[in-house]
DNA sequence: ACCCCGATCGTA
DNA sequence: ACGATCGGGGTT
């Protein structure tokens, strides 16, 4: 049971994207130990991606993306969901892993299986914005084994408005 | 100051 | 297929 380091956060985002899953989330907090194994994950990355979100320039928003490796990376989108994306590469390159599902040991995976609803379970808001993941006691990523389930490789989901990064093949699924 | 719209989700 | 709901970011 070993915490995720910087290194493994430095990696491109592709990488880490598809090695995240079957890593397991822990959130600390109100004397609760929530945690959900990631199933699901996006990559978002550089200056060329128009789907990601600081491919044109820097914004208060986005900011965290330009961070090192291994910080969380939370926004409200749609006024009503949030969104969980952890950074990675080096600092000054924008780029994240966006968590789209967790599979959890108490619930329902249709209660989970998405970017807004596992921010719900997991009790995930701008409070946990701008954390880092290596050091924070409350908010870290385990290293789990990876599953021997086989994964998935698509286009990512929700972005139709993009033009020239709508279809790479950025989202990463595991067979449940 | 104003306006548009989104890395979603539940309901129909 | 569609509406909820609101902050961010671009534009005036």
């Amino acid at each position: 049971m070993k915490i995720l380091n910087r290194d493994f956060f430095l990696q491109k985002t592709l990488i880490v994207a598809k090695e995240l899953l079957g890593k397991t989330i822990v959130h600390h907090i109100n004397n609760k130990k929530l945690t959900g194994i990631i199933t699901e994950t996006e990559a978002y990355f550089g200056f060329d991606d128009d789907a990601c979100h600081a491919h044109k320039k820097m914004t208060p928003r986005n900011k965290i993306m330009f961070e090192k490796g291994g910080f969380s990376y939370i926004y409200l989108i749609y006024g009503m969901y949030y969104c969980f994306n952890i950074t990675t590469e080096n600092k000054h390159f924008p780029s994240a892993v966006l968590i789209r599902a967790i599979k959890t040991n108490d619930i329902d995976y249709k209660k989970t299986n998405g970017p807004g609803k596992l921010c719900k379970y997991l009790q995930l808001t701008k409070q946990q914005n701008n954390i880092d993941l290596t050091t924070n006691p409350d908010f870290y990523i385990i290293n789990t084994p990876s599953p021997k389930a086989k994964i998935i490789q698509t286009p990512r989901i929700g972005i139709n408005y993009a033009k020239t990064h709508k279809d790479v093949p950025w989202r990463f699924v595991l067979n449940i």
